[in-house]
Order: C-alpha cells, then structure tokens, then sequence
DNA sequence: GGAATTTCGATTATCGATAATCTATATTAC
DNA sequence: GTAATATAGATTATCGATAATCGAAATTCC
C-alpha cells in the first residue's frame, strides 16, 4: 500500500519550490523567471508554474507585467519599512481584540520567545526569525478575525524576515527579543490596549533602525549581551 | 483601422464580468460556479476563467477547495465588519502618513463628499458607495505606502460595499456623508493623529450599526435630514 | 551615420484534450 | 434493512500545442 501523502496540487508544489530557491538566493532580485523554463526544470507543464507565479505575485515575492514577463522583486528597505509598518497596525488591531482567547495560550507565547532565546545564542536567525513569525501569528490568529488573519497571511511576513535575516542586525534581534516580554505581560493582565501599542511601536523601531543602522554587533558582542539578558527571562 | 483598445487580457475581462455579474445578483451568495460551464457562456477556454477565479478567491469574493469546485462567497455580516474594521486600521495608517500628499488635494475629498449628497439626495445609493469609495482611496493613495496601498485595495472595499449598497441603512449612509467633514478638517488643519482616528471610529460606529440597526429612516425621513443638512453643508 | 521599419526569436496568453479526483448513486454482502 | 463497496457522471487539475505579443537585431531609406 502506497502511502501517497502527496496531498498537494503541483501548483502548490511549485510554489513551495520557488519560494525556497528565492530565499536560498538561488534566483537573485530582479531576476527573471520564465515559465516554460521552470516547468521544464521541475518536470511540469507551464499551467501550474503559471499559477504559481500568480500566487507569489499576489504575495508580491514576484512582479509581473502582461507579455513582458516576471521576475523577482527586489524587497527594498524602504518596501520592507512600509510593510513592517502596515503588519505594525493590523496586529496593533488583533491584539485589541486577542486578549481573552490568549489567556490560556500565553505559556505559547512565551515558549516562542524562549525559542528565539535559543536560537540567538546558537547564532541560528533563521530559526529566530521562525520564532518571532510564530509569536506574532499567534496573536494575530487568537484575534478570531478571518479578514485580519488573512490579510495579515497576505503580507508574506515569514518569507521577507527569513530573507531578510541575514541583512538584520543582531541588535535588533535581541532588542526584537526584549520587547517581546512586556507584551506578553499586557496580555496576561488582559490589557489589549497596551500588548497592541507595543507590538505597533515595535515595528516603528524596527522600521527606524532598518532605515539607519548599519552599525551591527559582532557574535561575541551577542553573547555577551545575552548572558546579560538571560537570568531575568528566566 | 480597428480602434482595438482591448487592452486587458481575456483573464482580466471574466474577472470584470464575474465581478458585475455577482454585484447584480445573477450569481447568488453559495452558488456554485462550474470553470467549464462560465468558460462555455463566455465564449473562452477553461484557462482564463481559471485565472480569473483565482483572482476573485484571493479577493475573498470567490471561495474554492481543491477538486471539489469554486462558489460565490456569502458575504456575512459578520465578516463584512471584520473587513471594515480592517480597513479602519489600514485608513487609520494610511491618514497619518497622508498628511503632507492631501494639502493640495481636499477639493478632490470635498467633490466627492459633494458627490455622496447629490446621489444620495436622488436615491442612487450605488452612486453614494462609489463616491465614499473614491474618498477613501484618495486617502489611503496618498499615503504613498505601496505594501498599504495594495493591501487595501485586496479588501474589495469597492466591490463589497456595492454588493452591501441594497442592504445599507439610509442612516448608516447620511451619517457616514456627515462624518466626512470632520475628516477634511483635520486634513486641513494637517492633523493627520485626528483624521486618522475620525476615520477608524466611523469604520467602528458603521460596524456596530451594521450588527444592532435594522431601523431604516422611510425616503421621506431622509429628504427631510436632508434638508435639515445642506446648508451647513455649503 | 542615423532614424524608421521589418524580421525574427523568445515568451506569454490561450486553447482543446486528457488525466486525476470528487460526489452521489447503485450494488452487494451480511 | 444497513453498511460497506463499486460504479458512473461531473468537475477540476494538468498537459502539449498553437496564437498573440514583445524586444532586439537586421535592414532599408534618407
């Protein structure tokens, strides 16, 4: 008995593919894709490469335009503040109204946060940056507004911040770290309000330090700022 | 010479027809729409149609399961006010980066209020929700932000609100036309922290009528607020 | 030599047909 | 009679091929 758990269309398949060859680097910004070439590459025809390509452009990972063809986008700093700033306010909303379904789901919250902990000290940010994409999913999901959820889904937060993971600056990352506490605190005391100004603030100084900041810690620095932070997480 | 201005692709055609064809009630909410079956009406192949679909699913007009077919989504009540509190939010942002883009752009805001009164004054109510679309597109465009701009846009604020435009209270709309002005005025005074929160409180307040008020004012009870509000309106 | 035009190769957009999968009905076994 | 299974019809997912369109190189004309 086969156990065929291939439950995916090819078209999902692709899309998956490309994703990862995009933030593996394998296809550079600006570069073009052209339909028939990654369908013969990945052994399908053109429709399902196509409706991948529509997907991800939607997601706005690709960009196209009609009979001249599509290549990635570059995801400019200035594209990363603005979307960073949007994704600010939609889960300044869903925190507003996240508080009661988050009351028993906080030790999730904090697990996440532990997680990032961890991954930071062994210098592994792309698994910090799956952290951080979790700890904020499930605030903007424990918010129960389908519209919101998807939106925020839209903004295709995992796939840019594991592109972008290199780029980012240790310090952000712990200071990313850090301002995760106090959040997860407002929420405990059932303060939407708050956990929501916190979570806006914290992509306007993530946006901020983008902007300016080329001024990075070296690892050793990391550490021993970690070791600094530690004792009072746990 | 044919003129030959078909400048949108077949694709992009079905996607504008379907769209119309929901809006005017001939697809109804939960019908079921057969790829081949539209494809055949149209007079195009399977491919297009295809597309086009997948345009509307990703607009949340559509709604499809793989293998198992595509139908019109029910546009609930419930989740037409997740997408305006949504959409309050995203104005919210949008407002506080505006400021400086609109100076020279409120005779454009104060048009369309214009607009909404004398539609409203001759019962067009489809006039009045494409005249408060414009309004607050012209906001969020001004933003700059393109990542909030698309984002926006994927509400199908357009499409919905027309699609609700029957069912809106004659109340809900002349105080939506009403609390307009307010917003101009901060915009005037470059106060972009009070237009924006004018512009989320009025998606909330809307939220909460659509829920509670089935009372609707009689045509006549409206020509009389009407009146009532014309004046301090020029 | 340079601007306008033509031609050609490459790529997307669309088509018609087939394969894979689902739903509901019919059939069988108990 | 009921539950499990098999069959049939309908629909989606995918394919391979063709038509439409684009961009650049080659050509013509001044």
């Amino acid at each position: 008995m086969s156990l065929k758990v291939e439950r995916a269309s090819l078209a999902e398949q692709v899309k998956e593919i490309l994703i990862n060859r995009i933030i593996e680097g394998k296809y550079k910004g600006g570069e073009r894709l052209i339909e028939l070439a990654v369908a013969k590459d990945l052994g399908v025809s053109q429709a399902p490469v196509r409706e991948a390509f529509q997907q991800l452009v939607a997601m706005r990972i690709l960009e196209s335009e009609p009979h001249k063809g599509t290549r990635v986008r570059e995801i400019t700093d200035c594209e990363m503040g603005e979307s960073t700033m949007v994704r600010g306010y939609l889960e300044e909303a869903a925190a507003r109204h996240a508080v009661h379904a988050l009351k028993d789901k906080l030790d999730d919250l904090r697990a996440e946060v532990q997680g990032m902990l961890d991954a930071l000290e062994k210098g592994n940010f792309v698994a910090v940056a799956k952290h951080n994409v979790n700890f904020h999913r499930a605030i903007v999901h424990a918010s129960g507004n389908q519209v919101l959820i998807s939106v925020w889904e839209s903004l295709a937060f995992e796939a840019k911040s594991r592109l972008c993971a290199q780029k980012a600056a240790y310090s952000v990352m712990l200071n990313g770290v850090k301002s995760c506490e106090p959040i997860i605190e407002a929420f405990s005391r059932g303060d939407g309000e708050t956990a929501g100004r916190l979570l806006r603030l914290q992509t306007e100084k993530c946006g901020d330090v983008q902007k300016t900041a080329t001024q990075r810690l070296t690892p050793a620095d990391l550490h021993k700022a970690l070791a600094a932070y530690k004792p009072a997480a746990t």
